[in-house]
DNA sequence: TAATCAATTAAAACATTGGTTAAATATATA
DNA sequence: TATATATTTAACCAATGTTTTAATTGATTA
Protein backbone atom coordinates (compact mmCIF):
# COMPACT_ATOMS: atom_id res chain seq x y z
CA UNK A 1 0.00 0.00 0.00
CA UNK A 2 1.34 3.48 -0.91
CA UNK A 3 -0.37 5.40 1.97
CA UNK A 4 2.09 3.08 4.43
CA UNK A 5 4.89 4.42 2.87
CA UNK A 6 3.64 7.78 2.65
CA UNK A 7 3.34 8.01 6.60
CA UNK A 8 6.48 6.64 7.57
CA UNK A 9 8.00 8.81 5.27
CA UNK A 10 6.48 11.32 7.33
CA UNK A 11 7.14 10.05 10.37
CA UNK A 12 10.82 11.63 10.79
CA UNK A 13 11.36 15.43 11.69
CA UNK A 14 14.69 15.72 9.59
CA UNK A 15 12.46 14.44 6.48
CA UNK A 16 9.48 16.73 7.16
CA UNK A 17 12.04 19.30 7.41
CA UNK A 18 13.29 18.84 3.87
CA UNK A 19 9.37 18.97 2.71
CA UNK A 20 9.38 21.93 4.52
CA UNK A 21 12.64 23.18 2.01
CA UNK A 22 11.66 21.89 -0.98
CA UNK A 23 8.19 23.51 -0.80
CA UNK A 24 10.04 26.77 -1.36
CA UNK A 25 12.17 26.25 -4.21
CA UNK A 26 13.32 23.20 -5.52
CA UNK A 27 17.18 22.37 -3.75
CA UNK A 28 20.29 20.29 -4.66
CA UNK A 29 20.70 17.00 -2.57
CA UNK A 30 23.93 19.32 -1.07
CA UNK A 31 22.02 22.50 -0.76
CA UNK A 32 19.78 20.31 1.48
CA UNK A 33 22.32 18.26 2.90
CA UNK A 34 23.73 22.29 4.19
CA UNK A 35 20.88 22.98 6.21
CA UNK A 36 21.30 20.09 8.47
CA UNK A 37 24.10 19.19 11.24
CA UNK A 38 23.83 15.48 9.59
CA UNK A 39 25.98 13.93 6.85
CA UNK A 40 25.33 13.65 3.21
CA UNK A 41 24.81 10.11 3.20
CA UNK A 42 22.51 10.43 5.74
CA UNK A 43 20.68 13.22 4.11
CA UNK A 44 20.86 11.07 0.80
CA UNK A 45 18.96 8.33 2.50
CA UNK A 46 15.84 10.70 3.78
CA UNK A 47 15.94 11.41 -0.37
CA UNK A 48 14.87 8.28 -1.27
CA UNK A 49 12.61 7.38 1.24
CA UNK A 50 10.59 10.36 0.13
CA UNK A 51 10.81 9.64 -3.35
CA UNK A 52 10.00 6.09 -2.68
CA UNK A 53 6.89 7.71 -1.09
CA UNK A 54 6.42 9.61 -4.65
CA UNK A 55 6.84 12.68 -1.82
CA UNK A 56 9.43 14.17 -4.21
CA UNK A 57 11.23 13.94 -7.42
CA UNK A 58 15.07 13.97 -8.67
CA UNK A 59 16.26 14.49 -11.33
CA UNK A 60 19.69 15.03 -12.37
CA UNK A 61 21.83 18.04 -13.52
CA UNK A 62 25.05 17.83 -14.51
CA UNK A 63 26.97 16.75 -11.28
CA UNK A 64 24.00 18.08 -9.54
CA UNK A 65 20.69 16.21 -8.31
CA UNK A 66 18.08 18.30 -8.04
CA UNK A 67 15.01 17.84 -5.74
CA UNK A 68 11.63 19.02 -6.54
CA UNK A 69 8.57 18.43 -4.16
CA UNK A 70 5.33 16.59 -5.52
CA UNK A 71 2.67 18.79 -3.48
CA UNK A 72 -0.01 17.14 -5.41
CA UNK A 73 0.51 13.39 -3.82
CA UNK A 74 1.21 14.50 -0.44
CA UNK A 75 -2.17 16.96 -0.34
CA UNK A 76 -4.51 14.44 -2.38
CA UNK A 77 -3.03 11.38 0.32
CA UNK A 78 -3.46 13.11 3.45
CA UNK A 79 -6.47 14.72 2.69
CA UNK A 80 -7.81 11.52 1.47
CA UNK A 81 -6.98 9.80 4.63
CA UNK A 82 -8.15 12.47 6.82
CA UNK A 83 -11.62 12.56 5.26
CA UNK A 84 -11.45 8.66 5.63
CA UNK A 85 -11.39 9.33 9.17
CA UNK A 86 -13.39 12.33 9.39
CA UNK A 87 -16.27 12.11 6.79
CA UNK A 88 -18.07 15.13 8.52
CA UNK A 89 -16.32 17.89 7.14
CA UNK A 90 -18.56 18.29 4.36
CA UNK A 91 -17.80 21.33 2.39
CA UNK A 92 -14.02 21.06 3.15
CA UNK A 93 -14.59 17.64 1.26
CA UNK A 94 -15.96 19.05 -1.59
CA UNK A 95 -13.66 21.18 -2.04
CA UNK A 96 -10.96 18.54 -1.74
CA UNK A 97 -13.03 16.78 -4.34
CA UNK A 98 -12.89 19.84 -6.75
CA UNK A 99 -9.29 20.14 -6.20
CA UNK A 100 -8.28 16.65 -7.21
CA UNK A 101 -10.13 17.21 -10.21
CA UNK A 102 -8.04 19.92 -11.71
CA UNK A 103 -5.20 18.06 -10.04
CA UNK A 104 -2.85 19.44 -13.23
CA UNK A 105 -2.91 23.28 -12.44
CA UNK A 106 -1.27 22.84 -9.42
CA UNK B 1 6.35 19.47 19.30
CA UNK B 2 2.91 17.22 19.41
CA UNK B 3 3.23 17.23 15.47
CA UNK B 4 6.47 14.50 15.98
CA UNK B 5 3.68 12.41 18.37
CA UNK B 6 1.04 12.45 16.03
CA UNK B 7 3.02 11.74 12.85
CA UNK B 8 4.91 8.66 14.57
CA UNK B 9 1.23 7.38 15.71
CA UNK B 10 0.45 7.53 12.31
CA UNK B 11 3.45 5.82 11.15
CA UNK B 12 2.11 3.00 11.82
CA UNK B 13 -0.81 0.38 10.15
CA UNK B 14 -2.50 -1.20 13.11
CA UNK B 15 -2.82 2.09 14.54
CA UNK B 16 -4.29 3.72 11.39
CA UNK B 17 -6.69 1.16 11.36
CA UNK B 18 -7.82 1.24 15.09
CA UNK B 19 -8.45 5.17 14.00
CA UNK B 20 -10.39 3.59 11.06
CA UNK B 21 -12.35 1.40 13.43
CA UNK B 22 -12.67 4.20 16.29
CA UNK B 23 -13.95 6.94 13.34
CA UNK B 24 -17.47 4.57 13.06
CA UNK B 25 -17.98 4.60 16.78
CA UNK B 26 -16.27 3.99 19.87
CA UNK B 27 -14.97 0.57 21.35
CA UNK B 28 -13.40 -0.78 24.51
CA UNK B 29 -9.91 -2.05 24.61
CA UNK B 30 -10.94 -5.68 24.14
CA UNK B 31 -13.54 -5.39 20.79
CA UNK B 32 -10.36 -3.43 19.20
CA UNK B 33 -8.64 -6.23 20.18
CA UNK B 34 -10.31 -8.69 19.25
CA UNK B 35 -10.43 -7.36 15.38
CA UNK B 36 -6.29 -8.04 14.92
CA UNK B 37 -4.69 -10.90 15.14
CA UNK B 38 -2.47 -9.34 17.88
CA UNK B 39 -2.18 -10.08 21.49
CA UNK B 40 -4.28 -7.69 24.17
CA UNK B 41 -0.73 -6.02 25.07
CA UNK B 42 0.26 -5.07 22.03
CA UNK B 43 -3.20 -3.40 21.34
CA UNK B 44 -3.00 -1.88 24.77
CA UNK B 45 0.62 -0.10 23.62
CA UNK B 46 -0.80 0.54 20.11
CA UNK B 47 -4.00 2.34 22.13
CA UNK B 48 -1.57 4.53 24.53
CA UNK B 49 0.54 6.03 21.52
CA UNK B 50 -2.37 7.16 20.06
CA UNK B 51 -3.80 8.38 23.74
CA UNK B 52 -0.49 10.38 24.55
CA UNK B 53 -0.93 11.69 20.82
CA UNK B 54 -3.93 12.86 21.25
CA UNK B 55 -5.56 11.12 18.58
CA UNK B 56 -8.27 9.40 21.09
CA UNK B 57 -9.55 9.50 24.72
CA UNK B 58 -9.93 6.91 27.02
CA UNK B 59 -12.54 6.51 29.91
CA UNK B 60 -13.30 3.53 32.37
CA UNK B 61 -16.69 2.62 31.92
CA UNK B 62 -16.68 -0.42 34.92
CA UNK B 63 -14.69 -3.31 33.70
CA UNK B 64 -13.89 -1.69 30.47
CA UNK B 65 -12.47 1.59 29.17
CA UNK B 66 -14.05 2.76 25.95
CA UNK B 67 -12.22 4.31 23.19
CA UNK B 68 -12.98 6.79 21.33
CA UNK B 69 -11.77 9.03 18.44
CA UNK B 70 -10.53 12.81 18.94
CA UNK B 71 -11.25 13.79 15.50
CA UNK B 72 -10.77 17.71 16.09
CA UNK B 73 -7.01 16.64 16.60
CA UNK B 74 -6.25 14.55 13.42
CA UNK B 75 -7.94 16.91 11.22
CA UNK B 76 -5.76 20.01 12.35
CA UNK B 77 -2.92 18.59 12.47
CA UNK B 78 -2.97 17.09 9.51
CA UNK B 79 -4.21 20.15 7.13
CA UNK B 80 -2.31 22.78 9.06
CA UNK B 81 0.99 20.65 8.35
CA UNK B 82 -0.46 20.07 4.75
CA UNK B 83 -1.00 24.10 4.19
CA UNK B 84 2.41 24.46 5.77
CA UNK B 85 3.92 22.47 2.98
CA UNK B 86 0.99 23.26 0.11
CA UNK B 87 0.27 26.93 0.92
CA UNK B 88 -1.08 26.84 -2.76
CA UNK B 89 -4.74 25.22 -2.32
CA UNK B 90 -6.62 28.67 -1.40
CA UNK B 91 -10.18 27.47 -1.15
CA UNK B 92 -9.56 24.47 0.46
CA UNK B 93 -7.51 26.65 3.17
CA UNK B 94 -10.20 29.05 3.62
CA UNK B 95 -12.63 26.14 4.29
CA UNK B 96 -10.16 24.80 6.64
CA UNK B 97 -10.13 27.84 8.21
CA UNK B 98 -13.81 28.04 8.62
CA UNK B 99 -13.54 24.93 9.86
CA UNK B 100 -11.37 25.44 12.50
CA UNK B 101 -13.54 28.63 13.81
CA UNK B 102 -16.56 26.04 14.49
CA UNK B 103 -14.70 23.66 15.74
CA UNK B 104 -16.76 22.87 18.59
CA UNK B 105 -19.58 22.06 16.20
CA UNK B 106 -18.30 18.26 14.80
C1' DT C 1 -14.00 -12.86 50.48
C1' DA C 2 -12.85 -15.59 46.59
C1' DA C 3 -13.16 -16.11 41.81
C1' DT C 4 -13.43 -14.09 37.37
C1' DC C 5 -13.05 -10.93 33.58
C1' DA C 6 -10.85 -6.66 31.43
C1' DA C 7 -6.99 -4.10 30.81
C1' DT C 8 -2.38 -2.55 31.63
C1' DT C 9 2.54 -2.98 32.98
C1' DA C 10 6.99 -5.56 33.06
C1' DA C 11 10.59 -8.14 31.03
C1' DA C 12 12.70 -10.20 27.23
C1' DA C 13 13.33 -11.28 22.26
C1' DC C 14 13.49 -9.55 17.79
C1' DA C 15 13.21 -6.40 13.96
C1' DT C 16 13.65 -1.82 12.20
C1' DT C 17 15.41 2.87 11.93
C1' DG C 18 18.80 6.38 11.75
C1' DG C 19 23.12 7.64 12.03
C1' DT C 20 28.33 7.03 11.04
C1' DT C 21 32.59 6.22 7.95
C1' DA C 22 34.49 4.16 3.85
C1' DA C 23 34.00 2.83 -0.85
C1' DA C 24 31.81 3.30 -5.35
C1' DT C 25 29.57 5.87 -9.16
C1' DA C 26 28.71 9.91 -12.16
C1' DT C 27 29.93 14.17 -14.07
C1' DA C 28 32.95 18.05 -14.98
C1' DT C 29 37.33 19.94 -15.94
C1' DA C 30 42.51 20.70 -16.07
C1' DT D 1 43.75 10.84 -18.72
C1' DA D 2 43.98 12.29 -14.14
C1' DT D 3 41.77 14.94 -10.61
C1' DA D 4 38.13 17.05 -8.16
C1' DT D 5 33.29 17.55 -6.84
C1' DA D 6 28.51 15.67 -6.04
C1' DT D 7 25.92 11.93 -4.77
C1' DT D 8 24.77 7.32 -3.66
C1' DT D 9 25.65 2.60 -1.90
C1' DA D 10 27.68 -0.59 1.52
C1' DA D 11 28.82 -2.12 5.98
C1' DC D 12 28.26 -1.41 10.54
C1' DC D 13 26.61 0.14 15.21
C1' DA D 14 23.43 2.29 18.62
C1' DA D 15 18.89 3.36 19.78
C1' DT D 16 14.04 2.57 19.32
C1' DG D 17 9.79 0.13 18.29
C1' DT D 18 6.88 -4.05 18.23
C1' DT D 19 5.56 -8.18 19.82
C1' DT D 20 5.10 -12.08 23.14
C1' DT D 21 4.30 -14.22 27.70
C1' DA D 22 3.89 -13.56 32.54
C1' DA D 23 2.64 -10.77 36.29
C1' DT D 24 -0.24 -6.91 38.11
C1' DT D 25 -4.15 -3.81 38.76
C1' DG D 26 -9.14 -2.64 38.69
C1' DA D 27 -13.88 -3.93 38.88
C1' DT D 28 -17.71 -7.21 39.04
C1' DT D 29 -20.18 -10.95 41.05
C1' DA D 30 -21.07 -15.50 43.27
Amino acid sequence: MTADRIFEALASQPRRKILAYLSAQELTAGEIASRFDMSAPAISRHLSVLETAGLVNSERRGQYVVYRINKDNLVNTLTSFTFEICPVAGPLKRESRKRAAMKQST
